[in-house]
DNA sequence: ATTATCTATAGATCTATAGATAATGC
DNA sequence: ATTATCTATAGATCTATAGATAATGC
């Protein structure tokens, strides 16, 4: 999912990444359908790699499964990047990236199912969600937007319930992924301390098109 | 940790439950450390249990991790039931139970992260936590305590902030747990539409004594 | 006499590597 | 010539069970 287009990479360097990358998809499936325990021959051949191809990226399966978790918060992450670098109210930044989450779960199960089969790296994890929530919130503090006593807490909260909601949309596959993800960040925005009429406006504001983002990715 | 005291049980049938416990018990441990690809023969050792006793009680390790972690969620529940039953106010059982459960952190941690790890039955399942809260949310609702939209999106985020502050706790040993808590249970109460000044003063009320229930139970 | 547990192990499964093959670089 | 990958497999590990032992019931 991480691929490095640019600098002195030789052909032999994009073989090996390409190796590397079908070992780390295989494994993101796995986790996905949450089966830890598959010996490692299996997932090469899911790879459609040789088994032994594994011991040149790979000491153990279990790094294997954290280069696989981190690269799905690092994608994850880089889009999240690429959508609120046009905002500069901190409030709106985090409305829309939480928003841009819940609609995740069913656009990409795949990679919701990886982020969510691992709580801890999704709440304290340096890299993916979290540092973003947790930057938007503290700035949000500063200018007056939000209004919390620990922003560490509200973050502990915010991270929570953007878990528990993608455990909702996967458990009820009926309900609006969109209208169940714009009442939570209105209900969140309130807890932070927008008033009511405000959360609700900015809860519902447009969102960038994610079919553009797609494509754009895609055709790169 | 679920001894059933009465009915025919004869002492056979007790010395069956004790290897059970005995099994359960280790699991749990080991998912506590996050080590879930033990071999069944370590299991039975940490249980100080024969190998082949395991097959007498479950068929693979994953049906004792199962068994492991759905007695988790029925001690805690159990706990909370008889903690909760002289509360009339669902507003202040829902406040009093979140409460406790954020204590139980740092008072239980092998109980805490076995329940951490496995996020989806701490949100959805139909045992321990989810349901009692939920039970609790709908009932403010109707009395007119809760002022929410939609009660499973609130439990959403009611079940993953409980998740989130105590992933939090685990991360930062140092800060305050009762502190932390009843800050996180006003956050959510206000959320809840419960007017500011009283959200304060509900997550602030004197708490039932840990130590006289543990006792308690040691005795039984 | 019955039932649960224990010890020991055959057979299945998995890991890690050696040696062969294929792709790339120069 | 070098580097990554592939195939095949030895040896390690694990599971599941058979048969022996211990505890309980009658």
């Amino acid at each position: 999912m991480s691929e490095q287009s640019g600098e002195a990479t030789s052909r032999l360097d994009r073989r090996k990444a390409r190796t590397r990358a079908a070992l780390i998809h295989a494994a993101q499936a796995f986790l996905a359908a949450g089966t830890l325990n598959v010996p490692i021959v299996e997932i090469t051949e899911a790879a459609d790699v040789g088994m032994g191809s594994f011991y040149n990226h790979f000491e153990t399966k279990e790094e294997l499964f954290r280069a696989a978790v981190e690269d799905a918060l690092e994608v994850f992450g880089a889009l999240l990047d690429e959508l609120s670098t046009s905002l500069e109210d901190p409030a709106l930044a985090f409305a829309q990236s939480f928003r841009l989450f819940g609609r995740m779960h069913r656009r990409n199960p795949e990679l919701s199912k990886v982020l969510l089969n691992d709580t801890a790296a999704l709440v304290r994890s340096g890299h993916g969600l979290a540092p973003r929530q947790s930057r938007d919130i503290e700035a949000a503090v500063r200018v007056g937007r939000f209004n919390v006593r620990d922003p560490q807490l509200a973050h502990a909260i915010v991270a929570g319930a953007a878990l528990g909601l993608g455990q909702l949309l996967h458990a009820q596959p009926d309900r609006d992924d969109a209208e169940a993800t714009d009442q939570v960040t209105e209900d969140l925005l309130r807890m932070l301390g927008v008033p009511a009429g405000e959360a609700e406006a900015v809860a519902r504001r447009p969102l960038p098109d994610l079919d553009d983002i797609s494509r754009r990715h895609d055709a790169a």
